[in-house]
DNA sequence: ACCTGAACACCGTTCAAGT
DNA sequence: ACCTGAACACCGTTCAAGT
């Protein structure tokens, strides 16, 4: 008889569409946006699966949601900022945000709908360059350039298969030890001489290129 | 009696391993990544799918296999080529090679188990900028900063929902619609002026961030 | 040696039914 | 208005069994 009807067990009471999705970007970071099921997230709401199709339309729209939600956490320039260090600042927020969430990555090169948040994002990074001085095309080529760079270097971080120094080491004796290392002499000296090294960098490896790219971008603007 | 026992409806004979991988990237093309299941395969090879199970450890190592196979389409360099012209003849081969096989890109950051045909790749690239009289630190940073650019720009383009012109405009058209088109002035007008307009080329993009880079190394080797 | 039927523990989603 | 049980058409994989 009372409005608050039979507690769902944890969360607080009805369902909605804003708790189911935070809900899927918590457990996406939990488990991965390929283990994330509509069962899996049912069971952290403390309600069954289908329950979850009354607020939402499916699946998809639940990952579409998440992977837009993530670009509300990416520091954002102003358009009165002097675009290169707004860009550089913006890019390195980036990287964070995708390592941090690394299911994101995998979800952009399939989910083509766009958010408010990634709309947002876009306008203020394109308004950036343009209130700067760069002209349409410039400023499209400066975007297309600094993004690409952006999620492929996470890309290939994230596809790395290590994280300390010590899994490094594992993974490269044992990729060396399934091939006769003198077939790859050039790759080998690589892994051996450079990246197992102490010292190496993901950081500074990022920075190269990315200053590689805003280098390159100041003096097409001059 | 015979050898060669009751063909198996359209294939030649006996599976192999080879036999299974070639199909499973057939399917792939067709039907993408994510559509790519052990039981049209099996079908796809007039077999059960339990078959495959025979020649193969599970569908990881057909995934693995698949993916490596790609990188023996791109245009190697020979190591005596002169660095900048053959990095960026490599890169649009790579390219191409990845828009032929759209799935590549997704099943790049979620498989780290490099192949024969993978490790030749990295090996030659590598072995191109060293004879070329990059250190090894500078040639780890190109090699890096190329080959983010190069999935990261595949894995916008692909994303992007549409082919041709027609289908561009519907799509922007849908988005504006979704959202208030003052809210993203500068989106707005990079959308409407510049993307929607005749001579939009994907190809001169991708070239543009690439020279980017290729600019920007040389000037650091010297 | 090579293939398969039956089975298990999963998926996303629909729909009629409950409160 | 909000949630659910039962069901459907799928998954990958195992294992004992067939030839």
């Amino acid at each position: 008889m009372a409005p608050r009807r039979k507690s769902t067990g944890k969360g607080t009471s009805p369902l909605s569409k804003e708790r189911v999705i935070a809900a899927a970007l918590e457990l996406a970071d939990e488990v991965g946006a390929g283990s994330l099921t509509m069962r899996k997230l049912a069971e952290k709401l403390g309600v069954e699966a289908m329950s979850l199709y009354y607020h939402v339309a499916n699946k998809n729209e639940i990952l579409d949601a998440i992977l837009d939600a993530i670009f509300n956490e990416i520091e954002l320039p102003n358009p009165e900022d002097n675009w290169k260090p707004a860009m550089r600042k913006r890019a390195i927020s980036a990287r964070e945000v995708l390592l941090r969430h690394k299911w994101a990555v995998s979800l952009m090169d399939s989910r083509p709908n766009p958010g408010m948040a990634t709309m947002t994002h876009h306008n203020a990074v394109l308004g950036t360059l343009r209130t700067n001085g760069f002209s349409l095309e410039l400023a499209a080529h400066a975007f297309s350039a600094i993004d690409a760079y952006i999620y492929g270097f996470v890309m290939q971080e994230e596809a790395l298969p290590f994280e300390t120094e010590e899994e490094a080491k594992a993974v490269a004796e044992g990729m060396m030890a399934q091939f006769p290392i003198n077939d790859f002499p050039y790759l080998g000296e690589m892994i051996v001489d450079y990246a197992l090294k102490a010292g190496y960098s993901y950081n500074d490896e990022f920075e190269f290129g990315l200053d590689l790219i805003l280098d390159g971008l100041e003096r097409s603007i001059s």
